[in-house]
DNA sequence: AAGTGGTCTAGACCACTGA
DNA sequence: CAGTGGTCTAGACCACTTC
């Protein structure tokens, strides 16, 4: 057993999971079906069960498979939805009928706070002004897809309470002739906090694709401020830049 | 050293890891210092190595720290750099310059091939047409940060082939006369290559930030195709959004 | 040579799932 | 109940960096 006389230079659990890896790529393993278990890998390639271990943490790291207590290794599905934001006024329902796919927005908290000071800036708040907080979590085929943080001017907080319980918030703004006509943003990668970890069903300090926004009124007041944490297997954003005036 | 009379919920590298992590944001170890060796975590927490291991790597796997075989481990810098996808016509070295970082780009690769599949879609094409393709890799602070990947009509890349291989894209076009009025784009998250691993200096499967974008001309004939990849934990996008018509 | 992280082994107990 | 993955131990050898 301890003869190793060719020292092959990529370590065992990564010849492992490479050789996993392929044949997931290859549909020898499809989307939701079952990687053989830790005992049958250790049988099948002559290693111990840390090596196994490993190399399927190297797959997990990569966002290929999820790993379930008690019952095995599972291959994720790769399905994206793609959200437009240079159309962000359709219905999210709609745009998510158009690609095939039922999804769903639940409220998880509405509530007047005193604005934080990030979102004191950008909304041009003198200090400790109030503002609505709300909270709303994105569903896809029943899968947990994002979590939105809206900040909220307390007139218009206040007015569109109840739907904005329960729809996106442009649409509702736009519907009672609030128009939007700028929107600031940006996109870039942060890390999965306990709670987002939590809701989002993704390990801690998983990556994240998150959306900032200040959204302007007519009057180019800032209105709005958000905030949209997606997880990266599931969400991908499309945009059109149309050039104006150089 | 059996007895673990509190059976604690957390297991013990996560313990280890969020003491650590803690420890990190809160300055005790700053950007670019040394966390303590394997051995000292053994003596400080009193557990095996493997679980010191273990709490080591979820810091890695959160993109926090970085290990060098040898040397040790390290905090690594968390410094973003924005770009702007609004406009894309600055040059992106005074992009760059105006905050604060200094900046190169590295011809990788200037060829002409026959457009692959995807590519020949985009940009409208005959089958087996052949296009130039180019690769880039951009450096920020001498850290490797994106690798921008371009296909563009021969009569183009012909044209500017040796500017092409020191700048940006866009730049060079406007420069020349060449409009570009409409790009449509999409930003999502991608896993990192074998390639892209070591290109970037990233584990294999890190999450990478990926602009993908078909450019079109002032007639609205698509001229160039790209993608640009970047690591997460440096790069990030902006971009404005106006209200046009509804 | 000493210290670092990287790989690997054999073996143990636990928590959860499903029949 | 058997089978799964999750946690943890003690100990070994290797590759690399630094002196």
């Amino acid at each position: 057993m301890k003869s190793r006389p060719l020292p092959e230079q990529p370590p065992l659990h990564q010849v492992i999971s490479e050789k996993l890896r392929q044949q997931i790529r290859d549909g020898q393993y499809g989307p939701g079906s079952q990687l053989p278990s830790e005992s049958q890998l250790i049988e099948q390639f002559r290693v111990s069960r840390i090596t196994v271990r490993q190399a399927i943490a190297n797959l997990i790291n990569q966002g290929l498979v999820t790993a379930y207590r008690g019952k095995g290794v599972f291959v994720n599905q790769q399905r994206k939805v793609t959200y437009s934001l240079s159309h962000p006024l359709v219905f999210f329902d709609q745009d998510m009928a158009r690609q095939g796919v039922s999804s769903s927005i639940q409220n998880l908290l509405f509530e007047r706070v005193s604005a934080p000071e990030d979102v004191q800036q950008a909304l041009q708040l003198e200090e400790a002004t109030e503002v609505y907080l709300q909270k709303k979590f994105l569903l896809i085929d029943r899968v947990p897809v994002a979590l939105d943080i809206t900040y909220i001017l307390t007139s218009l907080g206040e007015q569109f309470a109840s739907e904005l319980q329960s729809h996106l918030t442009f649409p509702i703004l736009e519907q009672h002739g609030i128009s939007v006509c700028r929107i600031t943003a940006t996109v870039e990668i942060t890390r999965a906090s306990p709670e987002l970890s939590e809701l989002l069903e993704v390990p801690l300090g998983d990556s994240l694709l998150t959306y900032r926004y200040t959204a302007y009124s007519d009057r180019d007041q800032p209105i709005v401020w958000g905030e949209t944490l997606s997880r990266g297997d599931r969400l991908a954003y499309s945009v059109v830049l149309s050039k104006q005036s150089s």
